[in-house]
Formats: structure tokens, C-alpha cells, sequence
DNA sequence: TTTATTTATGCAAACATTTGCATAAATAAA
DNA sequence: TTTATTTATGCAAATGTTTGCATAAATAAA
């Protein structure tokens, strides 16, 4: 069966049957100034009565603008990620704009491939977390003088001018920590991310300033890497702090999974929250599943994604707002106490 | 700062540079027979060396056809979708296919208006997973008739006649049952979930199924309907169940959060798996996490999305393939044993 | 050789919309 | 009234690619 494609009604149907010119109807759909309110109406009627609506392919192709958005992550199914594409397409859905998502699956070169391809679309902007893998930005550095907008999201991109929007690691490291020390704390662990990547060491660093300014020792024995923050590995470095000879009455992980695991592991032996306080970092759903529930932080990953969109967003439609070189904001994180860390 | 927008290289430039003709380039880059190996490998050079790129819009204008396959979910950030999306995106890629994605928050309104959306902007084709609200399909019969490929995904769309992609859940609910039956399990009772969803009552099916298989009774007060299956929800009926007068010990539950609830609660009064037997549904990362371990059954859903995006494709390349009408896969779940159902 | 067939290329139209420029109509100023 | 200004509309070009049809060149058949 060939595809008969019941001929869409144009612009053109519309004017012919109006008796107006083309240029009148286009005005009309892109709420041109000059028109009058006689014809726009008349116009605005026909167009429902015919059940026209604009061919967006064709707009495009004329005026060289896009509504689509190009999203890049590592992968669509990290609960982080998820959270923050559903804040993107909300708003970016409600201004008017579609998302186009692309996984990088943390491979550089795939990142640089997608990246080009979103370049030469003529997407109307792009939003990024750069993979684990990229050092360099000569790709989104491109992105910016095609001048396509762009926003980074998540991981910091150093060496890269460009508007970003971040949560704020540090403060939110630190309050976690602060935390348990008013509630008591003096020696406390650190199970920590990858410190290849800035957020994990930035989420280290609040911790250790924590510590300093409420003058308690940095004990390096017990800060403990979790390359990949897995629940395993959270058990395995849980079992090491336990045979380790330091002792400690509290914990800052820097994710749920590794907390759920210390949690586990350690009320085998120790009272939480009574002799050991413990803390998690992103507020997953497994917090409040386990016992005690967990405290955490709240990365606000679903406001950092529509905060994502409008930064960008703003970048399209404001484009004389060049005059500011780029914006990197700082989304502010919530303290979540439950009861893995309440005295 | 005006958007230079440094002057896209194009099919005529080339053609120029070579002084062949634009359609002697266009056929080149199309892979169209009719062109001789030298010529193929001079346009071919030029195009490298110009650093050209087709322009997709004004392909897809021309053409009437697209690369962008729309994908239609309620919510992006439930593991489930964010997975299925994942395996969309990953297979759509690899064959070219950009995915363009929508939520619609599980409201109907929302649902009928981005799908007319997509519909209205030469989309390759659709993938959907109707909301809950949804019970009419005119939507999806448009899409239909304007000849776009749709696959639905997850949910039954009963009186549509359309490509699915399903999990068994009625056999996947029967395996996860006799399960329990074959660990020693006598009297079994069910978390299930909204029964207004067709593949919740499936599950349910598969379990009333399974207990008459084996000739073991269906005791409709061990049959506890969770409308959210959320964590709380499992929370407040693993209680009622307690406090019912119907023994039970084992119990088959419509998904992991409500299954680690049941777990949470009974291991108090119960010992787990030797008195009880406890299984999930959807092997969320939880059910790793909890002690103990809790059973369950993977429903693939990465693997799903990929076999949504293959059915999709297809049709779309091989639009004579209608001579089939319409196409319905289920996918195979995986029962996945782990201490909380041991014997 | 001549004719028929195949192979490779070019011409030009078509696609639906946007937009700069021109012009007509209406209003205001002189 | 005439002229200047504003407001509303129309004309036609331009966008980058694809594709049906025509044609030229090359090869095979007669």
C-alpha cells in the first residue's frame, strides 16, 4: 500500500480560500505586529477550520531555527540522570521545545559523535553532562562557536567557559558533615567516590572542611575510595573501617548505595543512630526502605534539570544576552535527617 | 552579535568545486546505483575535504521523511521507563534514529496532544506507553492512519490492533508463584497492584493460575490490592496480613517495594526465608540491597526497549512489511532466585 | 558499421514556509 | 485639499535537497 498521505493542508489552502496572500497567513501563525485584528481572525478561524497546523520541518528549513533540543548523558537509566531529563523535558515541553536524548554511555568518542551530529542539525540548543571519560572540550567548544547555545550540567568542565549548572558539592558535603558533628560526632569516616571526577573530590574536599573547622582530625585511614559507589563496594570498605584500628561514631557516604550498605554492615555490630551515625548523599528511593531510614542529602536532580532547560532556553530566545559571557549556577541542596542519624 | 552562522557547506558547493551536477552529488550521498566508481570516490574526497555534512532538515523536507522516532511515556524518572528509554535510544542510534521524548505525566489530555504533535511533524514513527488515564485510543488510531509506525510498549491496549511489545506477566506471575509452591510453599498470599491496569491483572491472574495448578486454595483475604505498589503501601499491608486470620507463608509480590516492605515487616515476626517466603517483581537495585536478598523477576525492561525500537524500525524501512497487519511480542522475564525465597 | 541496450549524468521542478521590499489604503499633519 | 506618515497587505525570491524525465556516452547485439 503506497502512502497516500492524506495531503496536508498548507498555508497556501489557507490562503487561497481566504482570498489572501501567503505572506498574510504566515504573518498571522507568527503573530506578526502588522496585521490587522480583522483578518487575523478571519485567518485564526480558518486555520482551525481546516484543522491547519504549521509544518515544522519546513519552518525550519526556512528559517534556519530549530525547537529541538539536544540532551547528552552518560546513560538514561542512572536514577540521577533520569531525574534530571524529566526536569528538562517538563519545562522545556512547556515553553515549546522538544528534547532530543543521546546516551555517551561515558565513551569519548561516542560523546564527540553525537555532539557533531547535534551540531549539524541545527538543534536549537544543547544540554550536556560531559562522560567520565572527557579531559578535552574541543567538541563543545565548537558547539559554542557554531553558536549553538549550551548549558553543562552535573560535572565540572574545567578550562571550559561555558554556562553550567551544578550542585553545589562542597556546601552540600560539608553540611552533611556538619550535620553529624552537632549531632554529636567526633571521629568520622568518609566512603567517597571516584576522585578522578570533581564532584566526588569536591564532595571530599566539604567533608575535610568540615572537619577543620570544627577542629577534628582528618584521619586519612578512614576515608575510604568506592571507585564506582556500588553497594558492594560500600560493604567491602564498611568491613575495612570495622577492622580497621581507628574508631569512629559516624559516617558521610557519598551516595545512598554505599550508606545503605554501611548501614547494613555495621548495625551487625554497632547501634545506629545510637553509637554510630550515618549519612548518605542523593536521597534514593532505598533511603527511606531500610532500617533506620536513611539521612541524606537531596541532589534536587529533577529542579537542576529544569533549572538545566531554562538557562538554556533563555540562551535561545534572548541571543543579544551574549553580552554576559556564561553563567555557572549553583543549585542548592537539601539535608534530609532520618533516622540513621538522629540523636 | 549576530549569528554569522559561518555559511554551511552544501550539496551546490561541492558540486561547483567538481563541476558536476547537484544530483550526480545528492545520488552519491544517497548510495544511488547509477553512479560510476570514480565519480563516487571524487564526490566522496570533496565531501571529506569540504568538511561537508547533509543538511537533515532540508533532507527531511524534501523527502518527507525523517530520523526521529518519538517516544511517548508517562514519566521518565521510573526505573522502568528510563530503562526501556534506554534501550530504545541505544538500538534507534546504531540505526541511525534520533529519539525524541515525551512524558505525559499519566494524564490523557497531554497524551492526545503530544501525540497529535508528533504526528504533525513527520515523525519516522512512534513508540507509546499509553497512561493510566488512558482507555480510549482514537489518538493512536490516527497515528495509524496517517501511516506512521506505532509500537505500544508495556501496557495492553485492548481493542487496539497494533504492534506490542508485552511482558508476559501472567506467565512471569505464574513462575514467580510456582516458585514458592516448589520451595514448600502451602498457603500464598498477593500484594497486587491496581487492578484497573491490565498488567497488574495479569499478574494477579498468574497467580490465582499457578495456585490452581497445583490444587492450593485462592483465599481472596491473602489478596491485598497496593493501587501504587509504593514502599509505604507494602508497609500497611504486610500488617494487615499479620493481622489477618488466614495463615499464609509465602508471598508473591506485584513489585520489589512493596516485596522489601513485606520483607521489612515480616522478618519481625517471621523468619525469612525459612517460614516465609517472599518474592518481587522488576529486579529494582533494591532487592539487592535488603536482607535478605529478596527474589525476583527481571522484566528486561532494557531488553524491551530495545525490541519496541527494532519492531519500530522495521516497519519503518520496510513499509511493505503491512502486509502483515500488526505484530505482538512478548517478552521473556527472568526468574531471578535469591535468599529471601530459598529453600 | 548500424541499431539496441545499458549506464552515467544533468536539468529543473518541487517541497512549505519566511521575509525584505514594494505598494496600496488609511490616517494624520499641513 | 495636498503631502507625509503609518498601517496592512502582497509579490516573489530564497532555502538545500530529492527525484522524474531526458539525454549523452558507452557497450553489446545484429
Amino acid at each position: 500500500m503506497k502512502n497516500i498521505d492524506s495531503s496536508r493542508v498548507t498555508i497556501k489552502d489557507i490562503a487561497k480560500a481566504l482570498n489572501v496572500s501567503i505572506s498574510t497567513v504566515s504573518r498571522v501563525l507568527s503573530n506578526h505586529p502588522a496585521i490587522s485584528e480583522a483578518t487575523r481572525k478571519l485567518v485564526n478561524d480558518k486555520v482551525k477550520e481546516m484543522g491547519f497546523s504549521i509544518d515544522p520541518i519546513a519552518s525550519s528549513f526556512r528559517s534556519k531555527k530549530t525547537k529541538s533540543i539536544g540532551v547528552v548523558c552518560p546513560r538514561i537509566d542512572i536514577d540521577f540522570h533520569s531525574k534530571v531529563i524529566s526536569g528538562i523535558e517538563e519545562y522545556a515541553y512547556q515553553q515549546g521545545y522538544q528534547i532530543t536524548i543521546f546516551q555517551s554511555q561515558d565513551n569519548y568518542q561516542k560523546e564527540k559523535e553525537i555532539v557533531q551530529m547535534i551540531e549539524s542539525t541545527l538543534a536549537a540548543g544543547l544540554i550536556i553532562c560531559p562522560g567520565l571519560e572527557t579531559r578535552k572540550y574541543d567538541h563543545l567548544k565548537k558547539i559554542k562557536k557554531a553558536n549553538i547555545p549550551l548549558v553543562v550540567y552535573d560535572r565540572s568542565t574545567d578550562g571550559l567557559k561555558t554556562n553550567k549548572v551544578m550542585i553545589n558539592d562542597l556546601e552540600a558535603s560539608f553540611k552533611a558533615t556538619e550535620h553529624l558533628i552537632k549531632a554529636g560526632c567526633k571521629s568520622i569516616a568518609h566512603i567517597s567516590g571516584d576522585q578522578e571526577v570533581s564532584i566526588f573530590k569536591a564532595r571530599l574536599l566539604g567533608y575535610k572542611k568540615a572537619l577543620e573547622q570544627y577542629n577534628l582530625e582528618i584521619r586519612e585511614e578512614l576515608i575510604k575510595e568506592a571507585k564506582h559507589l556500588s553497594h558492594q563496594e560500600g560493604l567491602n570498605l564498611a568491613q575495612e573501617l570495622i577492622q580497621g584500628k581507628t574508631s569512629f561514631d559516624g559516617i558521610v557516604c557519598a551516595n545512598d548505595y554505599t550508606a545503605a550498605a554501611a548501614i547494613q554492615t555495621l548495625k551487625k555490630v554497632r547501634r545506629i543512630p545510637e553509637d554510630l551515625k550515618i549519612i548518605g548523599f542523593s536521597n534514593y528511593p532505598i533511603s527511606t526502605m531500610i532500617e533506620p531510614q536513611l539521612s541524606t542529602i537531596d541532589d534536587s536532580a529533577y529542579h537542576m534539570g529544569k533549572v538545566a532547560a531554562k538557562l538554556l532556553i533563555q540562551q535561545i530566545e534572548d541571543r543579544d544576552l551574549d553580552l554576559l559571557d556564561y553563567q555557572e549556577v549553583l543549585i542548592k541542596t537539601e539535608l534530609i535527617v532520618r533516622e540513621s542519624s538522629s540523636h
